[in-house]
RNA sequence: GCGCGGGUGGCGGAACCGGUAGACGCGCGGGACUUAGGAUCCCGUGGGGUGACCCGUCCGAGUUCGAGUCUCGGCCCGCGCACCA
């Protein structure tokens, strides 16, 4: 075999330069506009990825790992002929970006406006197939215009409120932080532990469509771990409520939430929550000093639940069945903002309850069958018993008639509850959009007038978080103070701005109208693209920015504004890539690695394919630059052969059959975006076709194919040899090759011969050979007559294609 | 603790419905080319015996002609949730 690279007569090489190709073909995409989408085309494909956070510590691995895989997506659809559409923007408010920003001491416009280009330019050089003349902004007033014009509709349709409530409070980054921005008592982004304040807040009513959106998602085709964190997170769950009526405070009753009414019997204390934001009313009044102090003492939301940790109120409680006194407590284990914020407690079936009155010298009554209480507490099922006249029946069915007893006595209901819980989605900070309201002494909070959108953020060089629960724009007065919008009294606009979560919970819906100066959303052109058919990103957003977005895009389709009520008819989790041995990577972490230096070494062909090659894309993988090398390699003989190709046979029914075969493998492992073996494949084909290359008959239809499929993957250098084969057009306008199944087939295959199940023979024969016949033929085969020695086999499998299988 | 994924060569990972385990790549070994290094190319590469033999997909049982794949039990790792009554 020869080992150097014929020169074939006339053709000489040129140099492989991928930086060089990268720079040529980006410039002649943008210049050709190649990615863009004929936004009325017949069959539209709306293949999105998550908008970035730009934020100053650039653009990392991680975000190229993710969108190289979303694009793979849109450029193998986009080959295929749909209209596809894949725009990208910046989430750029938000807290994270002004925190950033006050560290550093610059202003967060310039930062962000920084940030936004340096990104742009960054993924630029990926060689997305991105559409970039859709491109949004979120802190373009263009974009955050209606931002506002979508609170605005929130707030008509009474989905928005403004109301005091226990909200989370951040100390650190001074502002209120939505339910899920809490995570184990402390805040997300800082850490810092999140403290509980009552303040005005515009609360949004997620909780109103918790029932349709965990409906709805049977029917998603989404990643099913993301589906589940959703079930969690909207947390359904079915029981009772409870009345108990007070004696020796200033509430007369009090109602709490259980799944288990089958166990009433069993209920000796109630507990109200420790941050109950009435709690006081539940304190009978000499006791008051003592629960205050009590309260003061606690330390907030520890790590680990303290089930010992309590005071009694001095209130008691009557049962509604016995009418039996149990004592009121107060504990932190029990929670003030889930369900009514109290509890009855059964500590004979369940086992904080029962540590609880063991801490405290509590009665344990046994009410179902099955554990031993003294031990701990029977959570199961069982029959009831000490419950009176339902002794005996077993507790599912005690469910249902302990709640129509409560019912005989207007004392109970069932009732569903939720974990989910509505949207705080104002902030006292400034990187954000204004929420568009004025609030009049006269009519209460106003919506500002459409027409007058947007209500622009203004400029202002002090806008650190005064930590007053004001956000530091009240501090401008001639902005602040306003006529009223429906009776002209002065009044005073809300200062707030609103959560990033709301600018990125719309901005799929905005894409394909963002031509549209006049209106957020242009009915055809929704229409004709949402849903989104394919939306790839990371399960880090599974509740959050998910949860959002649908509620958002329900609660827009609910108005009319949009055709379905579900934004993403298709949604999958990219894996994550982690880096330096454990961990995601993430700027906290310090474990970033920059795509720049690579892509300006090795080009970004080489960046794309190493990084789908790590593993499956869905689960993502650990990142390391030493397998870099192959993908080089890999690109070097396909450069070579692809240009030496052009003598081969067309007909030649075996590589006819390999180029079959290749096809059909890419295009079944990029729909299941199994990326790593569609590339495996390419390998495969590409060293097939070097050899013959190096023999002088390589076949041009094999390079051709081979182009085409490495397109999705490695568009430079597609690209260009796609040129140099002298195509017309782009190859990621080109048809995708057309695949024969027929032509696919093997006519001969290669049949195991086992011997009790080992593996002791193979022999070839034609393809579809039947039982009989393979058995025959297994039977001749020398090394099996050896083993059976005349003796026959006891038993003979024998299945066509694949295996003999001789028991003796 | 609960839920969801996973445990396969030195490494990343393949393996359709149970049917020749280890595709593809990295690394490593050998060779070609080169003044030399890098790059490139070719061959080999699960372990042990070293002739067609044995052992091998976390461990232990089971089902089956046949198990990486199915069932039961256990161990370990990752991710998510974590007092939600």
């Amino acid at each position: 075999m020869e080992s150097q690279v014929p020169a074939p007569p006339g053709l000489r090489l040129d140099r492989l330069d991928l930086p060089v190709l990268d720079a040529k073909w980006q410039r002649s995409w943008a210049e050709r506009e190649t990615y863009r989408t004929d936004m009325r085309g017949p069959r539209p494909f709306y293949c999105l990825m998550m908008f970035p956070y730009p934020s100053a510590e650039k653009l990392h691995i991680g975000n190229a790992y993710a969108f190289t895989g979303a694009d793979i997506y849109g450029r193998y659809r986009r080959q295929k002929g749909d209209d596809v559409f894949e725009p990208l923007g910046f989430d750029a408010f938000g807290i994270h970006s002004e925190n950033y920003a006050l560290k550093v001491g610059e202003h967060p416009a310039t930062l962000t406006a920084r940030n936004v280009e340096h990104f742009r330019g960054q993924l630029k050089r990926i060689g997305l197939g991105v559409d970039w003349s859709h491109e949004i902004d979120t802190t373009s007033p263009d974009y955050y215009r209606w931002t506002q014009w979508v609170f605005l509709q929130l707030f008509k349709a009474g989905l928005a409120e403004h109301r005091e409530g226990p909200v989370n409070w951040c100390p650190s980054c001074l502002t209120v932080l939505a339910d899920e921005q809490v995570v184990s008592g402390a805040c997300e982004r800082c850490g810092t532990v999140v403290e509980t304040r009552f303040l005005k807040q515009w609360f949004i009513k997620t909780t109103r469509y918790a029932q349709e959106m965990l409906d709805a998602l049977d029917d998603l085709d989404w990643s099913e771990r993301t589906k589940i964190a959703q079930r969690n997170w909207i947390g359904r769950s079915e029981g009772a409520l409870i009345d108990f009526r007070l004696n020796g405070c200033a509430r007369p009753q009090v109602t709490v939430f259980t799944t288990r009414p089958d166990t009433l019997f069993g209920a000796t204390f109630l507990v109200i929550g420790a941050d109950h934001p009435q709690l006081a009313d539940f304190v009978r009044e000499d006791r008051r000093a003592a629960v205050e102090e009590w309260r003061a003492s606690l330390t907030l939301a520890d790590a680990e639940p303290d089930f010992s940790v309590g005071i009694d109120l001095g209130t008691v409680a009557v049962h509604p069945l016995t009418g039996e006194e149990v004592p009121v407590w107060a504990a932190p284990y029990v929670l003030g903002g889930y369900g009514t914020g109290a509890i009855m407690a059964v500590p004979g079936h369940d086992q904080r309850d029962w540590q609880f009155a063991r801490a405290h010298d509590l009665r344990i009554v046994e009410v179902i069958g099955g554990g031993d209480v003294t031990v701990e507490a029977w959570t199961g099922d069982g029959p009831m018993v000490n419950s009176g006249q339902l002794d005996g029946a077993p507790s599912l069915e005690g469910k249902r008639r302990v709640v129509e007893l409560l019912e005989a006595r207007a004392a109970g209901r069932a009732h569903v509850q939720f974990r989910l819980r509505d949207w705080i989605i104002s902030r006292q900070r400034y990187w954000g959009p204004p929420l568009p309201i004025i609030h009049c002494p006269v009519h209460g909070p106003v919506g500002v007038p459409e027409a007058e959108l947007p209500v622009l953020l203004p400029e202002v060089k002090d806008f650190r978080p005064l930590g007053t629960g004001v956000s530091p724009l009240a501090q401008v007065e001639a902005w602040v103070n306003v006529p009223c919008p429906t009776c002209g009294e002065p009044s005073k606009r809300e200062t707030d701005v609103n959560d990033n979560f709301l600018d990125s919970g719309w901005y799929y819906m905005r894409y394909p109208s963002t031509d549209f100066g006049d209106r957020a959303l242009d009915p055809e052109r929704t229409r004709h693209w949402l849903p989104v058919d394919m939306y790839i990103g990371g399960n880090e957003h599974a509740v959050l920015h998910l949860m959002y977005a649908r509620f958002l895009m329900r609660a827009l389709h609910g108005m009319g504004h949009v055709p379905t009520p579900e934004p993403f008819t298709r949604f999958r989790a990219n894996g994550m890539l982690t880096f330096g041995g454990k961990g995601k990577m993430s700027k906290s972490k310090g474990n970033v690695v920059n795509p720049d230096e690579y892509m300006a070494r090795h080009g970004a062909d080489t960046l794309r394919l190493h990084l789908m090659f790590l593993g499956p894309y869905l689960e993502g993988g650990e990142w390391n630059e030493r397998g870099m090398l192959g993908q080089s390699r890999f690109l070097e003989r396909v450069w070579r052969c692809v240009q030496l190709a052009g003598s081969g046979d067309d007909a030649d029914p075996e590589r006819e059959r390999r180029r079959h075969r290749t096809i059909a493998a890419v295009e079944t492992a990029v729909l299941s975006l199994h990326y790593n073996t569609a590339i495996a494949a390419l390998h495969e084909l590409a060293h097939g076709i070097d050899e013959e290359a190096r023999e002088g008959r390589a076949r041009r239809i094999d390079a051709r194919t081979l182009v085409q499929l490495l397109a999705p993957f490695a568009p430079h250098i597609a690209e260009e040899l796609w040129e140099r084969l002298g195509e017309s057009g782009s190859v990621h306008r080109a048809a995708w090759p057309e695949h024969d199944p027929s032509l696919a087939e093997e006519p001969r295959v290669t049949i195991a011969v086992q011997v009790n199940g080992k593996l002791r023979a193979t022999f070839e024969c034609e393809a579809g050979t039947a039982a009989v016949e393979l058995e025959s033929l297994a039977l001749a085969q020398p090394r099996v007559v050896e083993l059976l020695a005349g003796r026959p086999p006891r038993k003979v499998v024998a299945v066509p294609d694949r295996i003999v299988n001789l028991v003796v």
